[in-house]
DNA sequence: CCTAAAGAGGACTTTAAGGTCCGTAAATGG
DNA sequence: CCATTTACGGACCTTAAAGTCCTCTTTAGG
């Protein structure tokens, strides 16, 4: 009898609802991504659903709400694609092929829209302070992924013991936000393929052995 | 007879005019900057800086007008600050006293804000492809500053011959807008600081002595 | 099958932001 | 000192986007 779905608000919702407010999210994530937040209207996300204006005030009472979901379903998105490639991080080779994944990514589509967590950071961080705690604590999320990799490195000897994990993890990072940034810019990849390896070189020079 | 300055339009302009229209763009860029461009209203901008309506549309036909001046002023700036730091660039020292400058800069505001330029290219470059150029073209510029600084350090032996200053320079680049992007969204500046570090060790990495 | 609740469409209202215009004040220059 | 141009304030208009509401349709569950 609890297994019926429901709203934020409490109501039940059938599996055609929970479709549609899947609809609206992605719509929405996908717009905000492209276009950034500002500049996507309710208008625009009702047209790419294929909902109506009634839909979209059923399922989010405005438009603060729906962008605090897109936030949270990108964010959840990012970390579970890091998750999969880091978990079992401990060389530097696994790292490269993590790097390799990311880059091939953001070549796609030919380095343009930036990073889908770190464009919503930019533009909302000083906006709305409840966010930017919010993605704060997604980045650190993530960040804590690549430090446990590195901790994983150092501990099992890939790493030499005075590497230190947090300030690599916090190198990559920006690496890799720096990397987006340019990328989006120029609308050309290679700067992120650039950065990435700087970052990876920074790693290496800590490696214990000659782990190429 | 010429020496009279003039209005985009061509009009003539009186010193009071001038000054009124420094006014509206120094209000503009710091709104833009601090709440970004799509937050700030031209009615915020009036009220910033104390002008009417009439004043804003004397000085700049639309928003974006407006908003392209401000762009270029804050690219203006921020290239010139960088001239000023890395025209004479000839040791690792010397982009260690640059790395703490820009540092500095950015703890003054507790990390907040994000780069000047960055910020404006993350909400922009997907929204206006004229824009998009103007600003990669800025980003760039400052790539140059560095690439020729490091350039420098390796024809005077300071760097080994096999050091590349377009890639160092890139990967700084990145390292600075990730700096900030992760200083911005975590209000605190000190991942700004660790990012820089790795980029230039990672510079530090190709010096041909121990410049320390 | 019947009914109550959920889902859907879309017209309508409100609001806020961009943009126009006009009357007045100040400066410029002859 | 007068005429012309520039500077200014702010009321007003327009538009686009957020948000409301009413009616009809579909679906779940007895």
């Amino acid at each position: 009898m609890a297994d019926q779905a429901r709203d934020s608000g409490g109501a039940r919702l059938t599996e055609r609802g929970r479709a549609t407010r899947e609809r609206i999210l992605k719509a929405a994530a996908d717009l905000m991504y492209v276009r950034g937040v500002a500049a996507t209207t309710l208008d625009d996300v009702r047209t790419a659903s294929g909902t109506s204006k009634s839909q979209l005030y059923r399922h989010y009472p405005d438009k603060d709400a729906l962008m605090r979901d897109v936030v949270g379903s990108r964010a959840a998105e990012v970390l579970e694609w890091n998750r999969q490639h880091l978990t079992r991080l401990k060389s530097v080779r696994g790292l490269r092929r993590w790097a390799d994944a990311l880059a091939e990514r953001v070549a796609l589509h030919g380095g343009a829209y930036g990073c889908p967590l770190g464009s919503l950071a930019s533009e909302l961080a000083d906006q709305d302070e409840e966010l930017r705690v919010s993605l704060a604590r997604h980045f650190a999320e993530w960040e804590g992924l690549l430090r446990a990799g590195f901790a994983r490195m150092r501990d099992a000897g890939a790493l030499r013991p005075d590497a230190d994990p947090a300030a690599l993890a916090t190198g990559l990072m920006a690496a890799v936000q720096g990397g987006y940034l340019l990328a989006q810019t120029a609308h050309d990849p290679a700067p992120m393929r650039v950065a990435l390896d700087m970052a990876i070189d920074h790693v290496r020079a800590y490696a214990a052995g000659k782990d190429c």
